[in-house]
DNA sequence: AACGCGCCTTAAAAGAGCCCTAAGTGGCTT
DNA sequence: AAGCCACTTAGGGCTCTTTTAAGGCGCGTT
């Protein structure tokens, strides 16, 4: 059982989700439009989020963006078939699952708790802790062995990056792509220098790593246990 | 990186799928019957699955439940089927996602990068154990008989995808082909040099061999029982 | 409008580490 | 014994990464 969110403008689909999901244990609300569905996962913090893509108000990417700014919570996307590059699209820009309209109740509710399954093992705190950082994600406040530091939004966000990738390898690609939200080309220094800079506010340099290690070739990993 | 295991028996859809994930830094393994993946998926514990349904040996299901049986390992399913019902039946009995075929490279790519996400931020690792090395392929870090080795990035690719084939003899041409994603020149030995370092930074030479065992004229051999 | 400030990007240089080539040695096979 | 294959070491070029510095842009203030 979990609390589900559903952002559908069609009546009779949005009356399908939300009923298949009510019928099989889950606590389910549901917003007919993009802004509306925003303010409703900010109040309400589901544990699922059901995205339709073909909202009137808003693009469904947009929207995703602007949720994945705020949250991690786990979403699905509602999408048509023909799509694949859109799939592809949306699954790389934060998206966990999709389902295929027109769906079926049982369809619906089988991804759910798909998603749920893997989601339920992981701890889902809105404070990251590596080591002696704290970050607060709602508030984007930082502290290092309790005092304070002050981030811009680039250094904040490359941070929460790697720290939601404890322990993970994270490319360059990958990491620019998170936090600058367009591709990467691959010349591009400006990802190195801002490194830098959160290394120098973390205390820590490249040559004496305590967080921010270099994998030279392969990318960074931020790693608290040395 | 990953390691990744495709049961798919058409050839053309093997060898895309090989590809696709391969190019993207995975190490792969394939097999063609239901009977052949499940020895293999036993033996060679991947990250992921990728389980056609079409397979001419066994049903897809029941090799699905088969694994599920042995394993948590997550698995997408491939199915040409486009019936919802069946969808919804796998993904009830075990199977963590789906493709339609014929799907493309970037889409299978993307279904397994998601994936693999979902299981890390589970808090779950992926570790390679042979004798005493262990080989954690997210943080790419390693460790023999306890104590940390640095390896640099060719050093562990080689590793990796020994470990990937442990006790399969691995041909020169399949090892350079998989760590350097470009064809083996006969005469390049490149891989020798590297080879060389690997194993003395595993503690090994070539004349006392602990794990990577040189079988002449066929390839090397990455054993840990002896 | 003009100014100041913070933030981001671009540029450049230096250092470190990695990778390939080359060459010599040793062992196995024929 | 000769040839082939594999192993190891050494050296230099090159790539990757880090860091500093300078300039532009946006934005709020004066």
């Amino acid at each position: 059982m979990a609390s589900v969110f559903v952002v559908e403008d069609d009546h009779h689909i949005r009356e399908l989700a939300v009923r298949a999901l009510a019928d099989s244990g889950h606590v389910v609300r549901a917003e007919g439009t993009a802004m509306a569905g925003l303010q409703g996962v900010i109040d309400s913090s589901p544990d699922v989020v059901i995205l339709d893509l073909g909202l009137p108000d808003l693009d469904g990417g947009d929207l995703l963006r602007m949720i994945r700014a705020i949250s991690d919570v786990p979403v699905i996307v509602a999408t048509a078939r023909d799509d694949e590059n859109e799939i592809v699209r949306l699954l790389n820009s934060g998206a966990d699952e999709y389902v295929v309209k027109p769906y079926s109740g049982p369809e619906l509710e089988a991804r759910v708790r798909a998603l749920l399954r893997r989601v339920d093992s992981a701890g889902n705190t809105r404070v990251l802790t590596i080591g002696g950082i704290e970050i607060d994600l709602r508030s984007r406040q930082v502290t290092v062995d309790g005092a304070s530091v002050t981030l811009n939004r680039k250094e904040f966000d490359l941070l929460a990056y790697l720290a939601a990738h404890e322990g993970a390898v994270v490319p360059r690609e990958e990491l620019y792509a998170a936090v600058w939200r367009e591709p990467y080309g691959g010349a591009d220094k400006t990802i190195d220098v801002h490194l830098s800079w959160l290394r120098r506010k973390l205390g820590e340099t490249a040559a004496q790593p305590r967080y921010i290690h270099t994998v030279r070739g392969v990318g960074v990993r931020l790693d608290g246990s040395m």
